[in-house]
DNA sequence: GCACGTCCAACAATCGATTGCAACAACTTT
DNA sequence: AAAGTTGTTGCAATCGATTGTTGGACGTGC
């Protein structure tokens, strides 16, 4: 478009910058910091160069010197289902809060999908010397992983559930209190034949299962079947639409683990001329924003991704400060609906 | 739980690792990188030293040297709608597939959502010196900006729509004839009044909008009418809910921005009673994942995002590599389900 | 015994910044 | 005029690696 030349020549370090300013490298430093120290004349004069040659002082050496990286690593580690997208609706919705609240305070995200295979893989993170701290989504299988580096490494939050007597400080709500809410909703709603769906790997999905059994043990019904699914949305589908062909009728309230099975449930049950809520209640788990947008609504457990994603990045920057923060347990909420 | 200590003291960096081991710096970083220029016995014995420590060699430092960092930045423009969230689907599917792309590649993602104030958000990003790539989703309304960079920086690959002359480097789908698809699907189904539903400030949606229009005009229709929105998630049901109470039955067929839109409008208008297919018809655009899980499902324009990122990335790595890659249009394909 | 080649490790420069300290000029104070 | 301040700038060390060059030890061939 335009033809005047903006860039005379291109610099590529202080040096140089410094060299055709007439100055050291140090001024120029400092003057680029903006720093009360250089003169102000010759501050704006080398700031004036820079912007003329379109020069930005290289990042990775700065952050090498400063020893400070402005970088969070936020992790989703798939341990026990390598095929899990990342596009999973979940890691989206808190990865999307974690980023908004992280760039506001001038950070920024280096994303890891990372499915642990050599044993060290988070140490391999933590100590990359690129990172201010982490923030894993989900704990997946990798406890053992992830205690260890605990002992040494604080600047490191972690979503998902609580256990008794662990080192890490990790955000996230009640599973299996939530997982007993889904069940009394079903409950209230007069199912007696209910139904779990979902991988019990994951230890928060075992907790809302472990839930869902309290709230049938508590009203004197059998315990709910367990009802594996891929966490793979690709697969998910399919191993749903079987289950529900296998069970027919013997399930009429099913507690999904998550509202991504929810919905694949209530599809599939659509399909087959199920109602669901007159044949079949069915409760969610997470209250993503599209639970309210399927057709009937989802009922479902919130987990209040908003609070608790700005949760670990409060204690995340406190522990960066030094500070040895305590894990924070959520309440889980039920979102009453349209399916149960 | 274990109380052996295998963490011995506490190694920073590689000459404290050296002075351990009674060598050079120069031979640890050489044995630890494996290189065959030290004696197998010396290479092995500093590897198991590195090991028994738990020392790892600092990124930060080894990119500077080697200038190369394996990072690639994923940056999102907010350049017209500020408020609009990183959770947005569109967003995360197409971020999801370029993570698994590009960590297959060993390459890691510094994510980047920027909201255009100074004029210079892309340079900064650009020459940071801590990419050695950066992947644009979406061009937002920041056209001129992208165009100024790309004249000098090779290594950069837009997601969008693809204008005549430009410079850099862009993959998407042909928005237009997507546009035009969908017309002709409403207007196949019978519809007459059309209108379209979405902020078109971005060149994107520009574009399906004039596609539209295309279709309207060679049908002999009068133009359809455009209705704005928010593209932030939560701001835009109360819009669409605004503009279905407003122009009640004026209009017969919906052709959506996105397929959030469209699932908002279906949503708005079984709210009002009023059923889709049968009384109104709408489309989305994008396929994402959740339009299939809708009810009822979609029917939508495919971007053909899994294949539009791996082509992408594809594109990324050859631009680094110093070829100059031009830009891909994929084609835009009707995918007809339940809604039109 | 001397020249030569091979193997291995040390030395030192380099990547591109930041920053404590020293140096020096120009004023003030006494 | 000597001593002390104040304001600017330069020098050089530092962050933690990588890598080209140098050189010593050793073995071999004549």
């Amino acid at each position: 478009m335009s033809d005047s030349p903006p860039v005379p020549a291109r610099i590529r370090n202080i040096a140089e910058l410094a060299r055709l300013a007439g100055v050291s490298t140090g001024t120029v430093s400092r003057a680029l910091a903006d720093k009360a120290l250089v003169n102000k004349e010759t501050r704006e004069r080398i700031q004036a160069l820079a912007r003329a040659h379109g020069f930005r002082p290289n990042q990775m050496a700065r952050r090498l010197r400063i020893q400070e990286t402005k970088v969070i690593g936020v992790v989703i580690p798939l341990g026990h289902e390598q095929r899990q997208h990342l596009s999973d609706p979940f890691f989206m919705a808190i990865l999307g809060h974690l980023a908004d609240a992280l760039t506001e305070s001038g950070y920024d995200i280096m994303l890891s999908r990372v499915i642990p295979d050599a044993d060290d893989w988070l140490e391999r993170i933590v100590d990359s010397g690129m990172l201010d701290g982490v923030l894993l989504i989900g704990q997946s299988n990798q406890f053992e992983a992830i205690e260890r580096v605990a002992q040494w490494y604080r600047p490191m939050v972690v979503w998902g559930t609580q256990h008794l007597d662990q080192t890490h400080c990790s955000v996230g709500v009640n599973n299996r209190t939530g997982g007993r809410l889904a069940g009394e909703c079903l409950i209230a709603a007069g199912r007696k034949r209910l139904a779990f769906l979902g991988e019990t790997i994951a230890p928060e999905l075992k907790d809302r299962y472990l839930g869902l059994c309290d709230a049938a043990a508590a009203a004197g019904l059998a315990q709910p079947i367990k009802l594996d699914t891929h966490l793979a949305a690709d697969l998910m589908a399919g191993d749903i639409a079987a289950h529900i062909d296998r069970i027919g009728s013997d399930v009429d309230g099913i507690a999904a683990g998550s509202d991504l099975i929810a919905m694949q449930a209530v599809r599939a049950l659509a399909d087959r001329g199920i109602n669901v809520p007159h044949d079949v209640s069915v409760t969610g788990f997470d209250d993503l924003p599209l639970a309210e947008q399927t057709i009937p609504r989802l009922t479902t457990i919130s987990q209040n991704i908003p609070g608790g994603a700005r949760a670990m990045v409060t204690a995340l920057f406190e522990r960066i400060g030094g500070a040895d923060t305590p894990s924070i347990e959520m309440a889980a909420q039920l979102i009453r609906r349209d399916t149960a």
